[in-house]
RNA sequence: GGCGCCAUCGUCUAGUGGCCUAGGACACAGGGCUUUCAUCCCUGUAAUCGAGGGUUCGAAUCCCUCUGGCGUCACCA
């Protein structure tokens, strides 16, 4: 059974690369009927911020990322690694020096391992890996050490971890080898470049994924993106759901050269994402979600005709965030004299050409007569009508508003 | 610098010796639909497949060299 897991230290925000970690690791494990597990590696004390395991999980949960089990932590299993530790120094395989117990390979001998990314053997000599700590002086093991002894003690079948960790995989593959513990696949996924084309990481500004959750970007669009991001179905295929990724998904299809992160396509994706929510139902919800903390926009979500606004502004928005902006009716400018004139005279127009309801048919028909009559561009006529230079149709909104939405805005000053 | 990984349109990528005068998507440009804006549809611009050598009847695809990019070289992960 494949059992496989996220370890992200709890050292702040998650960015894009922690996640696109975690939904490979969970492809994996769903495709192959296996589990998903998450374990904290926080074995450093310094760089540990409090409030980042929270975050962890939240992110997860909130992109749906379901782990097996009980969370594992790694400082809660000290006892473990110096036990570890103490078989090391017996063998005479580690030492210690400067408070620290240290480990190096031995000069002559090759480490291999065959890569499930790219399918390549990868080799390193012992003498060109440094001499490296296992357990510091503090009594807390170093990535090297923990990872090792914990993927073994869960039974990790497959290690999914980024690229950066290549040159380490010798050590690990040594600690296996003499700590008579069975090996797992090793798969390290290309490291995301920013647009710079340097790694992307929080150092380089790199946005927490809560950052473009705040922006707009629903779950699908992000996890849909970043999968695209370094992996290819095999087939001409742009938008995917969670569930056609895991029916999809083979670790051999996985890239081996480094992608740069661009969002113009997430943000296409995304509007794809809003669209396909909406025809599922799921946009209000979405929405309402979104716009949790602003009343403006909750009322008109709730309001009776709720539904057909988010339906009339589901087409013309990239992100949640537009919809704010979609609905928002306020003036962003005064009308010129000629402008004034037009509306008084549109406004008898309609008047005099609509019965007391105004029929959608009707009022396309009458609005198209009053343009020609009166040299007056659609354009310049939906200005006077709705108060914006662009946005939710004019039929769209007399379904909504009724008559009263656009009498009121050819009345303003 | 040592070691390692990588290299197809601006970006994400298809492509595993002939189907490739290189396909799709985003972006960009033009057009259609709709007399707003979008959505949707169509067309176009865009890679001499990093460079140079081989191998082969034939190479984006295999080999070598070079160049470039990235990663790593912490008692961080």
């Amino acid at each position: 059974m494949v059992k496989v897991r996220f370890a992200p230290s709890p050292t702040g925000y998650m960015h894009i690369g922690g996640v696109r970690t975690a939904l490979f690791n969970y492809l994996l494990a769903y495709k192959n009927k296996g589990e998903f597990y998450l374990r904290i590696e926080d074995t450093d004390q310094k760089r540990l911020v409090k409030e980042s395991e929270e975050i962890i999980y939240k992110t997860l949960e909130w992109l749906g990322l379901k782990w097996e089990g009980d969370v594992v932590r790694q400082s809660e299993r000290l006892d473990l690694y110096k036990k570890y530790t103490q078989e090391l120094l017996d063998k005479k395989i580690a030492h210690k020096k400067e408070g620290a117990v240290w480990v190096k390979l031995p000069e002559e001998k090759e480490f291999t391992w065959t890569d499930l990314v790219g399918s390549k053997k990868i080799s390193f000599k012992g003498k060109d890996v440094d001499e490296f700590v296992i357990l510091k002086s503090d009594g807390f093991p170093t990535y090297h050490l923990a990872n090792v002894i914990d993927d073994s003690a869960m039974k990790i079948t497959h290690v999914l971890r980024g690229e950066e960790w290549i040159s380490s995989t010798p050590k690990h593959i040594y600690l296996y080898e003499v700590l008579g513990l069975k090996q797992p696949e090793f798969a390290h996924l290309p490291v995301i470049l920013g647009p710079d084309h340097a790694k992307l990481s929080k150092r380089h500004g790199a946005k927490s994924v809560f950052d473009y959750r705040d922006e707009g970007f629903v779950k699908e669009s992000i996890l849909n993106f970043i999968a695209l991001l370094g992996w290819n179905p095999g087939e001409d295929r742009e938008q995917m759901s969670m569930d056609e990724m895991i029916d999809l998904f083979d670790i051999k299809d996985i890239n081996t050269a480094n992608p740069i992160f661009d969002t113009k396509k997430m943000e296409w994706l995304n509007g794809v994402w809003i669209r396909t929510l909406n025809e599922e139902k799921k946009l209000k919800d979405r929405l309402e979600e979104f716009y949790k903390n602003e009343k403006d926009v909750l009322s008109k979500l709730n309001a009776e005709k709720g539904c057909d606004l988010v339906n009339a502004a589901a087409s013309r928005m990239r992100k949640l965030s537009d919809f704010k902006s979609l609905i928002d009716f306020k003036y962003n400018r005064k009308l010129t004299k000629e402008e004034k004139e037009n509306a008084k005279t549109l406004l008898e127009f309609l008047n005099t050409k609509l019965g007391n309801d105004w029929d959608s048919d009707e009022l396309l028909l009458v609005i198209k007569e009053f343009s020609k009559n009166y040299a007056v561009n659609f354009k310049n006529i939906f200005f006077l009508l709705t108060g914006k230079e662009q946005g939710i149709g004019i039929l769209e909104l007399n379904e909504i508003f009724g008559k009263e939405f656009f009498i009121g805005n050819l009345k303003r000053e």
